[in-house]
DNA sequence: GAGCACTGC
């Protein structure tokens, strides 16, 4: 390449033995030549001795139809249902409708599957395909899921947030429940012994496939930019080898783009003859090799055929939680191990294949974690929290409720203050009955908040449009590429713009303006929304509205009639209901530029997204206090979709603040931070200023680029 | 003036 960068690949040494394998899923009849089939006899001998069964099998080895269908077989269905759980939607859906045709019956019958906003079971149903979501809502109304005899929690492996909490929930539950359980774990990677220590030295059974080998090539070095080296890899591979799909994991969206068009580039000048023709994410004509270029999407959710080489770049991006700062970051991180096996795997689906990975063997071995950093790990907890809050289970304490792989006891306490700030809990940490209401809707706690205040002002319609509207974020606005951000960009003009107040407004006001064009479709892709995405948000508000008609003061409806943008007052108590809502994501802003700090944690100071629409005054200053929907480090920290908010409303927040002490939330088992005093430290810090000139300058340059933009939005209005 | 991976109730 342009840097001359040798870069050979060598062989995998062979003392390792861990080839990443595919396997071969029978297109023929039911459960033939499913390896799992053979292994009958001893699963059943072992749910039968055990509670909790721990089957390790390769994704796709027939473990996720047809171990519901060996234990119905054995008359495991007679006393409950059979349920399955999916991490993800599509699966449940799929899944089922497999076990329905080899089972002989329609779908939704004696076989169903339930996932959000579609329920296709009914009282004959005795294999129940559902995402783990969905089981985790039923063990709210039902704790002790009575209506079970056997779960399985398949893919337990992806360690989804809702997964580890259903671990922990099944481990408690086997002791407890009255009548019997059989939990059944699966899992395609080899940390079989973990989830067996877990559940007090569970057997573990191994189910092999009938796998494709895939040949595993590293790299001798790390590469200076491994766009380049995807890029001469693709490229080579494409020239020496024979035919077979090529599958690149990279980390975005931009380095995707960039790829791509620097492989159309080389491989239009290749000479003529000298290799097939390539097109890239285009139907494949006859005799035409693709490269797909794809983030980890192709890891799991999206399987494409014909793949035979992976080339690997190690990286992804990854979102995590700092819980002293309150703020997410997205970060481009090193796979771990289990994720590189993943990958590799995809090349061995139809036949052997090879995966390159642009990483030497030792980096692998020496630097990649075993395991992905479980999600629970990685997140703000406090819906977690309060959905663990709400099922009462006298005997545990939240701070030690026993997780696969715990939380840290600062994210922990992180959640429980939250959930104060915004009512859900009390100074000694006992769940409030607005925190149970919160809990029985499928929101993030701050928008659950906001619904219910909102019921007290008269304004529970408009909140509702607004949570559901954030629900589905971002699905609203078409995938970014260079042909249509002009176009992007000429249509926003057409939207409603918040009337200054921020993004929350905006996002109201779009869905209202839908809603007067009768759901209209062509009306939204005039106006350059998705179609999917806003019937999505017609789907949770619908939802949102059935589990607060039992509450609701006020009309559901989206209103129709009132046309009075300009007035103050139109949002005025859908702001001071999304105050309380987020008080848990309240910022300040400094006092000589328009950036702000974030109240309840370490301060931050944070920059308004440049695409919020919340507009400065006539001096070019933002509001004093704005609530965030998002706080995200990207390039720099960012708020993402801000309201502004009034002083009157924040200043009791600021009191509770002041009031919080730690140690009580968690019921006396909190750590104290002797800093503070078990307080947290709110109180208005000193702005150290140095150089106050250049200060001054920042300051103007802002308030100015403030203010232009400003001017430059209602000039074209 | 930036541009964020994926999934789910």
């Amino acid at each position: 390449m342009s840097e001359g960068v040798s870069f050979n690949y060598i062989p995998k040494p062979k003392s390792h033995g861990d080839c990443a394998r595919g396997f071969k899923l029978s297109s023929g009849s039911p459960m033939a030549n499913l390896p799992i089939v053979q292994f009958e006899e001893k699963i059943i001998e072992t749910v039968e001795q055990n509670p909790v069964v721990v089957i390790i099998g390769e994704t796709g080895s027939g473990k996720s139809t047809q171990l519901s269908q060996i234990l119905h077989k054995h008359g495991y269905s007679k006393s409950g249902a059979i349920g399955v759980t999916q991490p993800r939607r599509v699966a449940a859906v799929s899944v089922s409708r497999r076990v329905a045709q080899e089972l002989g019956v329609r779908l939704g019958e004696e076989v169903g599957y339930a996932i959000r906003f579609e329920d296709r079971t009914c009282d004959r149903t005795f294999i129940k395909y559902l995402t783990d979501g969905v089981l985790l809502r039923e063990s709210l109304a039902n704790p002790e899921l009575n209506q079970y005899s056997v779960i399985i929690l398949d893919e337990a492996h992806e360690r989804s947030l809702n997964t580890d909490i259903l671990l922990g929930l099944m481990k408690r539950l086997i002791k407890r429940r009255t009548s019997n359980l059989k939990v059944l774990i699966t899992s395609a990677t080899l940390d079989g012994e973990k989830v067996s220590n877990f559940f007090s030295n569970c057997p573990v059974l191994n189910v092999p496939g009938k796998l494709y080998p895939v040949e595993i090539l590293y790299s001798n070095e790390r590469p200076k930019s491994y766009l380049e080296s995807c890029l001469k890899t693709a490229l080579d591979l494409h020239v020496r080898e024979p035919e077979g799909d090529i599958l690149v994991f990279m980390t975005g969206q931009d380095d995707i783009d960039k790829l791509v068009s620097k492989l159309e580039d080389k491989i239009r000048s290749l000479e003529e003859g000298s290799c097939m023709d390539v097109r890239v994410f285009s139907p494949p004509p006859a005799n035409c090799r693709r490269i797909i270029v794809s983030t980890n999407i192709a890891e799991t959710s999206l399987t494409v055929d014909g793949v035979v080489y992976v080339i690997d770049s190690g990286y992804v991006k990854q979102r995590q939680y700092n819980s002293s700062t309150g703020m997410y970051s997205l970060d481009v991180v090193q796979i771990s191990k289990v994720q590189a096996n993943q990958r590799a795997g995809r090349a061995g689906r139809t036949r052997p294949g090879k995966c390159y990975r642009l990483y030497p063997s030792a980096v692998y071995n020496d630097e990649f974690l075993d395991v992905t950093i479980p999600e629970i790990q990685r997140s703000s907890l406090a819906g977690t929290v309060l959905y663990l809050k709400s099922l009462d289970l006298r005997d545990i304490d939240i701070l030690k409720f026993d997780f696969l792989d715990p939380p840290s006891s600062e994210s922990l306490e992180d959640a429980l203050k939250q959930l104060y700030l915004i009512d859900a809990i009390d100074e000694n940490g006992l769940i409030t009955s607005i925190g149970r209401t919160m809990a029985e809707l499928p929101l993030e706690p701050s928008l659950s908040r906001t619904l219910i205040e909102a019921n007290e002002y008269g304004c529970l319609s408009q909140a509702l449009t607004v949570a559901s509207m954030l629900s589905a974020e971002t699905m609203l606005l078409p995938g970014r590429s260079k042909n249509t951000e002009k176009k992007r960009k000429q249509e926003h003009l057409d939207l409603p713009d918040g009337s200054g107040w921020g993004d929350h407004i905006q996002l109201l006001q779009i869905y209202e303006c839908w809603h007067q064009t009768d759901y209209d479709i062509d009306w939204l892709k005039d106006h350059g929304l998705q179609v999917r995405g806003m019937k999505f948000v017609k789907d949770v508000r619908r939802q949102l509205g059935q589990i607060m008609q039992k509450i609701a003061k006020g009309p559901l409806d989206v209103q129709t009639s009132r046309r009075r943008r300009e007035s103050e007052q139109d949002y005025y108590y859908l702001r001071k209901a999304l105050c309380i809502g987020y008080a848990n994501q309240l910022a300040e802003r400094m006092v000589y530029h328009n950036g702000y700090r974030t109240l309840g944690f370490k301060p931050q100071v944070v920059q308004v997204h440049p695409s919020s629409v919340l507009e400065p005054d006539d001096e070019g200053k933002l509001p004093d206090y704005i609530i965030f929907h998002e706080l995200i480090a990207t390039s720099r920290p960012y708020l993402r979709t801000v309201c502004s908010v009034d002083i009157k409303w924040v200043m009791p927040i600021r009191n509770k603040f002041s009031n919080l002490n730690i140690n009580k939330l968690s019921g006396g088992s909190g750590h104290i931070d002797e800093d503070t005093n078990g307080k947290l430290s709110d109180s208005p810090k000193k702005e150290v200023v140095t150089g106050t000139a250049e200060v001054q300058d920042d300051r103007d340059s802002i308030i100015q680029a403030a203010r232009e933009r400003f001017l430059a939005r209602k000039g074209k209005k």
